[in-house]
DNA sequence: CCCTCCTTTGGAAACGTTTCCAAAACGTCA
DNA sequence: TGACGTTTTGGAAACGTTTCCAAAGGAGGG
């Protein structure tokens, strides 16, 4: 109804004939009250519609009952994911989640890790551009601020919920290599600024090399360039050479294909694709999208878990790293036989022609 | 470094030599200082590495700077990114987002609303089930905290950004109906407990009919059977007669395409599907999706600037609703020609083979 | 009936900040 | 030099809570 000034403790406390420690032992069912005085405060705090301001309480307690976290964007559905796994566990615990996103801005991490370090979060959930270069973090951590990664390799003193980048790579360069495919590529965007896509190429690399395949192209894009799918399509056309290519994630493997059909390239006879995270519709895609299936969810429920130990006391302690496994797909096939000319047009084979080779030369000079 | 005992604005002052208003009035640029003291006090936060607590501020001002965020989920990218464009608006003011998600159980909206409330959030942006159901909403308003809601239609006092879903939806009806299709579907989860739907599905209703189409067939599911496609596509065989179905969000449709795909029917020869939201991905696919596109983000920031002009004193202002257009997709085409003028009457899948009909009948039994 | 022990109670301090207010310092002008 | 205005300064209160502590009250044993 009117602009209700605040009912404090004091007004329950006022009402109900007593002193505001009481009234505070009785609404905490902390310490002893008399079966009448407690029924008095309770209908007093009852009828005022009082609620416990968690500020004062904070301020009091020293703790806030809160946790920031820390994503490179909510728009992308992987980290939103773990965000809601963290929240529900957090959650449960009482816990509420302030949560901020850098936009994939590197410099903005430190910033905003220093804005929820102001508000006196319990504990931090991050995941940044580079965990090593993140001053923040490490201030957090001497302030003896619990501290969880998610999706990082963990670093020494940070741990992290993450699955092994590198081993879940290889497994994409296995089942390449199965198919018999020799010429690949590792397609990633923001290569350089994202320790996650180095480790997959990292690992993707070592096992291609380890089974004698040749190096793999590195195919590296701007966030532009990944949104048109022609400009792709005229990358993809500079690495003709290869049958399979890596996406470092599921919707740089989407747009790949279509760029893709817009050469008039067929995945997978023409062309093999992986993904990687295991997003849910890349199931329902026409051709399934073959893919590392990770958990995000999980990951977010396992950096909260970590935390609400140290939270409570215990050691901050590093899990071991999250399954994963290969999805298979049908955007994987066998490189298409020697030469083979089934009358597509003949502009653009998915092989090399010297013309092309002038392009890729062009291009990659 | 040593376990940090949290360091406050009079140690900065002890350390300067000044009292603690004198320091807080330096650091915080507000009132006089001498060149003299300011430069000490600087210098002493500084070294001392000082940070002010949020939460003494927040006491003492009543502003949290916080602002409360209820979505059902963020694993559904479209509430993800529109809490991303509001955390954007807001951050940008120095606000922080307070996320809590209700899993899209209508039960802990109240609750989660009663915690972000006890948080002492400075404002509250909310998408629940039922925004004339949720007491606790009332009750912020009646605290003078200011509440924008999202996705929802405006009610009365309550201010949201959203689009038309009653206008969309007629949209997709127009769309139809110009194809030629007669006999339509609405698929739509949780169709009762979401006020998004039952509009989408009134503004459909209403615009088929106004073109003199029958009654569109309801198809309703729960969560589980929209998960399984063979369970999806049982369903759709028994509303067979219909050649074009309006899925109330793009993932349901695309769900919709795969149980089509099921029995052997083809989109968009067979069925027309539409869907709604125009998530990115839609795009992508292929056949590239028909749908409604509304730009998620766009809401979550116009609710966070409804929000912001009010928590600084302003009127709560309900903008007009957000622009949506209809986005052309493969997966409208105009009904199957042989059974264009009757097929209510068939209780055959609309151009099936023998071979397709045994097919299906084999993988649904 | 007194002493002791236990339960119940409320005052007061503390948490970190801002802001009001009065005092002090400084300068200017007559 | 004295009066007066302006700037600079710091003490104290307040924000809402919890917790320590001491006091008050009651009960039971000697």
């Amino acid at each position: 109804m009117p602009a209700n000034p605040k009912v404090t403790i004091k007004d329950v406390a006022r009402a109900a004939g007593c002193g505001v420690s009481t009234a505070s032992r009785v609404l905490n069912k902390s310490g002893s009250a008399s079966a009448e005085v407690r029924e008095r405060v309770e209908t007093a705090a009852r009828d005022l519609g009082f609620s416990f301001s968690a500020i004062g309480r904070a301020l009091q307690s020293r703790r806030s009952m809160t946790v920031g976290c820390l994503v490179p964007s909510l728009a992308n559905p992987v980290f939103a994911e773990a965000v809601q796994g963290a929240q529900d566990e957090l959650q449960a615990q009482g816990y509420q989640l302030l949560v901020a996103s850098s936009n994939y801005d590197s410099d903005r991490d430190d910033d905003l890790l220093r804005m929820l370090l102001g508000k006196e979060v319990d504990g931090l959930i991050a995941t940044v551009a580079a965990p090593d270069h993140t001053p923040m973090l490490e201030r957090a951590r001497d302030r003896n601020l619990p501290v969880a990664l998610m999706f990082h390799d963990p670093v020494p003193g940070l741990p992290s919920a993450y699955v092994d980048n590198h081993a879940a790579a290889a497994e994409i360069a296995r089942q390449f290599a199965a198919l018999g495919h020799r010429h690949t590529g590792f397609l990633a965007l923001r290569f350089s600024s994202s320790d996650r896509s180095r480790n997959r190429y990292d690992g993707f690399r070592a096992e291609c090399l380890a089974r004698g395949l040749p190096e793999p192209a590195l195919i590296e894009l701007s966030e532009t360039d990944a949104a048109r799918p022609e400009t792709l399509a005229g990358i993809l056309r500079a690495h003709t050479g290869v049958t399979a290519i890596f996406a470092s994630n599921d919707f740089l493997a989407i747009a790949l294909q279509q760029a893709a059909r817009h050469l008039g390239w067929r995945v997978p006879q023409d062309l093999s694709v992986a993904g990687f995270d295991g997003i849910g519709i890349g199931r329902l895609l026409e051709p399934a999208l073959a893919t590392i299936e990770t958990d995000p969810e999980a990951m977010g429920r396992q950096a909260a878990l970590t935390l609400l130990s140290a939270m409570q006391g215990g050691p901050l302690i590093q899990h071991p790293p999250l399954p994963f496994t290969f999805r298979a797909g049908a955007t994987l096939a066998a490189p298409p036989a020697k030469r083979k000319d089934d009358g597509r047009d003949a502009a653009q084979p998915p092989s090399v022609s010297p013309a092309q080779a002038a392009t890729q030369t062009r291009k990659t000079i």
